[in-house]
DNA sequence: ATGGCCATTAGCAATGGA
């Protein structure tokens, strides 16, 4: 089973690109971030008529987070009241729409747009590091349904100085500060998640977003911000994890690459397979 | 170059993104 993520940076503007990427690619599961339109209007039409199943929450102009894919999706859930049950600490964290949930062939996938926090002086930065607090008290809740997790997005944080191209002068600021790397950080580790990129790949210069200015592309001055993370069982069914970064060179692109995972699912017996094997 | 790009909006200037 393939999942990609990829922020879009608007589902109208990329639409052919979508469309393209879905089918040469052979993608099982997509979820988008940032496709910026609200629910009456997205344009779902096209990926049902090519046969997929399609989940969306949005709102006009900003945010907004989708599910497309082959198979149904079943037990969508909207937002992170969505999971918390009225037990979010307060309701406005909500009013941007940045999480979709849907179990898909018996796993449970969380879709995130974690916001950009602008500036580490900015009400938008204490907004981030509250938002990834009850994201975490959302995951806490989901895991008591025991179903095989993964939680993949824009997260917006580089995790690790290896994870951007000049970490000397990123260090500290947005996207690299210490506070918000420790909360995610924290999230992954309570929760009990790996980020499956780096089982496969521990080298830097492996981005997921170039800046639209400064000829970042072009340099190929990026980060490492769009992330898979991966319950110890689907960690296992792991088959590879890679950026698409050819995406970004396309003509009008997103700022954003798509990020893809491969997995051994839902034929995930394939180790008592090999054991099987071995015994003979 | 902490300005230089891109997307959106009852829209031609402002805001947000990262």
């Amino acid at each position: 089973m393939l999942i990609a993520t990829w922020n879009v940076n608007s589902i109208r503007t990329r639409l052919l690109q979508v469309e393209e990427f879905l089918e040469k690619a052979k993608i099982d599961l997509l979820c988008l971030q940032e496709t910026k339109v609200e629910d009456e209007i997205f344009p779902k039409e096209i990926f049902e008529n090519k046969g997929f199943n399609v989940s969306f929450h949005g709102q006009k102009s900003y945010n907004g987070v989708a599910f497309i894919s082959k198979e149904p999706l079943t037990d969508v859930r909207f937002g992170l009241q969505g999971e918390l049950e009225n037990s979010i600490s307060d309701k406005r964290i909500d009013d941007q729409k940045r999480v979709i949930s849907a179990l898909v062939n018996g796993l449970r996938v969380v879709n995130v747009y974690v916001p950009n926090g602008s500036n580490l002086e900015s009400d938008k930065y204490k907004y981030k590091i509250e938002w990834i607090k009850e994201l975490k008290k959302y995951l806490e809740l989901q895991t008591l349904r025991e179903e095989p997790l993964c939680l993949l997005g824009d997260f917006n944080i580089a995790l690790e100085d290896k994870d951007i191209h000049t970490p000397e002068r990123a260090r500290g600021g947005i996207m690299a500060s210490n506070l918000e790397r420790e909360t995610l950080k924290n999230l992954i580790k309570d929760i009990k998640l790996e980020d499956v990129f780096r089982i496969f790949e521990q080298g830097s210069y492996n981005w997921s977003w170039w800046d639209y200015r400064h000829s970042a592309w072009e340099k190929d001055k990026g980060w490492r911000i769009d992330h898979i993370y991966l319950c110890p069982q689907l960690i296992k069914n792991a088959k590879s994890c890679v950026i698409n970064k050819k995406i970004r060179g396309n003509e009008k692109p997103s700022d954003h690459a798509p990020v893809m995972v491969d997995l051994n699912w839902p034929d995930y017996e394939e180790e008592d397979f090999l054991d099987f094997e071995s015994e003979l």
